[in-house]
DNA sequence: GGAACAGCCTGACGTCGGGTCAGGGTCAAG
DNA sequence: CTTGACCCTGACCCGACGTCAGGCTGTTCC
């Protein structure tokens, strides 16, 4: 069985045109061409498109989407398992926004008015969006994970007014301590961290000392929370993550 | 209280650059400049931008965001409204993706080939009935085309005959249970169901309670699947999908 | 008070994922 | 053998920013 572009467009929804621009791009390319020079397709690439547009509703770039199927140690099997669990997260994203909206809603009928910042934490970013998005990559199948999901759940906003005030408290500690000149090995330093290990611990998940140095490479290899630390002071995420590991070693 | 555009951008979780741009478009105008031309964010501005925000992240294309906001007619509660009702659109939409990759990841494990056009199904939705009569002329006798397109798995020869081995085991089983007279929601029918669940979970991928309760009810309601059951004994797709709803009735 | 440095400004060009003609070949039906 | 639907390859266009470049501002620290 094979299909013309315009067949396969309407079969997925799509234009001519984008197909042409898959062919261009190398992402999905008919496996033949008629002697006219028709583009043909067949199952096989029937099933890379739909591949592609699952990816691609999730966001992910073209070209990233290309190296992803192009992976030969992804089976189709493991593609499924991700876009289920990625489609999953958008889920509850979703879900988040829903009820943040009808809380807003329901604030508004009662003459409640909510500040704007309080309304930016709720829908706004980062927080719920990447963070979680990131963190549950990393952490998808742990039981950290499943642990700090159950119990932030439960939290109020006064309690995520408290969560947010004691991290940026110890972010600032942080700073303070490195910029007093103790280097990050010092014992005030990993005194801190060790603040920081008891603050996850205290209202996210289990973090044992092992955990936690894990994190603290992760701060600074990955550029995301690398760039929360040097938000607040530059060095900082190589500070944190070396001061982290120090205190972990000093407690194994 | 006013802000930068870099402490804006950082609130909002956005880069500057894009501040720029909705400044020069006129969608988030800085309601004042400094004397040196900085531009100065007040409460109000915020406001605007989360409105922004949120429409951009439901795919509105700014133009049309900027004469959302500026609509006269339209209080803030109705955006509420809208925007309720659009991140309902997306939940159900994102709903029936994770149903369609969990299907395909069924059929995947049961061998079975779905149609391209059921997989296409989410994407073109709205024109589907217009173009199903087209797609039953062309896939009207399909089984050719599902058997030569079976899946390749990484699994060797030996994982394959332990694995039907145990998926056959667990079919008659049920067919066991069912004849014995037990009903489907008795336990000895959902603890069967239970070690389906975990077969599929040891083999192909995690299924909790939930999305096995899903698959229960497309036993009966895709043909295909139930005919794999009603080859084994006539009523036991239907035997089946109660026992693992049941089954997962009792999980949750 | 002046140097350093983060942060702000305005162009201006680049990128990604296509949309939209233009100019021309293909093919089944009538 | 014409008509109309469909296909081809350029080529340019667009939205929503990213990314310099070149230059001003303002705070901080000596």
């Amino acid at each position: 069985m094979s299909w013309t572009v315009g067949e396969l467009a309407r079969l997925a929804g799509i234009t001519v045109r984008t197909l042409h621009h898959y062919d261009r791009i190398g992402l999905v390319r008919p496996s033949a061409r008629t002697s006219a020079g028709y583009r043909s397709y067949d199952g096989r690439d029937l099933d890379r498109l739909q591949q592609v547009l699952v990816y691609r509703e999730l966001g992910f770039p073209l070209e990233e989407v290309g190296t992803l199927l192009d992976d030969p140690d992804a089976d189709p099997a493991a593609h499924l398992r991700r876009q289920h669990r990625l489609l999953r997260d958008r889920l509850e994203r979703t879900q988040a926004m829903v009820a943040a909206v009808e809380k807003e809603m329901e604030a508004r009928t009662m003459g409640i008015s909510l500040t704007p910042e309080e309304r930016f934490e709720l829908f706004g970013n980062g927080f719920s969006d990447e963070y979680q998005a990131e963190a549950e990559e990393r952490w998808g199948d742990t039981d950290a994970w499943a642990q700090s999901q159950r119990r932030t759940s439960a939290y109020t906003k006064e309690d995520w007014v408290r969560v947010k005030t004691e991290a940026h408290d110890v972010q600032h500690r942080f700073a303070e301590v490195m910029r007093s000149g103790a280097t990050a090995d010092s014992a005030a330093a990993m005194d801190v961290a060790e603040e920081h290990r008891q603050h996850i611990s205290r209202w996210f998940y289990d973090c044992p000392p092992e955990m936690h140095a894990g994190l603290g490479r992760m701060y600074v290899e990955d550029e995301r929370f690398a760039a929360t630390y040097e938000q607040v002071a530059p060095g900082l995420a190589q500070y944190v993550s070396t001061a982290v590991q120090a205190n972990a070693g000093r407690q194994g």
